[in-house]
DNA sequence: GCCAACGTTGGC
DNA sequence: GCCAACGTTGGC
């Protein structure tokens, strides 16, 4: 029974197009644990993904992307010099998890945020609510079914 | 650039 | 284990 997520990234670090470019990618640089625990425990190979655009004019979700490989350490947490270098982690006891997503399609146009908030049957998405910053969410089927419609596909 | 909401850290 | 201080997220 696969599951369907939302997972956010700003466009300006990591966008769908560059997904789509690179065909896969590890999610890594997630310091957060309920996301990672997500990561680490919930999502399997084949799990259908909503690529939400954040920080972005406007913000929304830009296509679909699809798990590739169940969690690994997260190789960003031992880089020294890195952005997300963590040094309470070790290859031993690493702290952060991370899949690997590979891109499935991008929709013509961005649904954005304001159409997920009129759209009757998403009232209870996470990603409308005010102040939920999670970067990875679950999303019902029926939720991610009706974002696709309204993707185009 | 602002700032509300939330998560994390660390002193006690 | 509480909670104030601080840092981050992300819409606006």
């Amino acid at each position: 029974m696969a599951n369907y997520w939302l997972m956010k990234s700003e466009p300006d670090v990591f966008s769908i197009d560059q997904l789509k470019k690179d065909k896969k990618s590890l999610w890594d640089g997630v310091r957060n644990y309920q996301a990672r625990n997500f990561m680490m425990n919930d999502m399997k190979v084949g799990d259908l993904v909503l690529f939400y655009h954040s920080n972005a004019k406007p913000p929304g979700v830009a296509g679909l992307a699809k798990i590739s490989k169940e969690a690994v350490p997260d190789p960003t947490q031992f880089q020294k010099n890195g952005e997300y270098f963590d040094p309470k982690a070790s290859k031993e006891n690493p702290r952060w998890f991370c899949v690997e997503v590979a891109y499935k399609n991008k929709f013509k146009e961005l649904v954005p945020l304001d159409d997920l908030r009129e759209k009757k049957g998403l009232e209870d998405m996470l990603v409308i609510k005010k102040g939920q910053r999670l970067s990875i969410q679950p999303v019902t089927k029926k939720q991610f079914d009706i974002v696709c419609k309204m993707g185009g596909l």
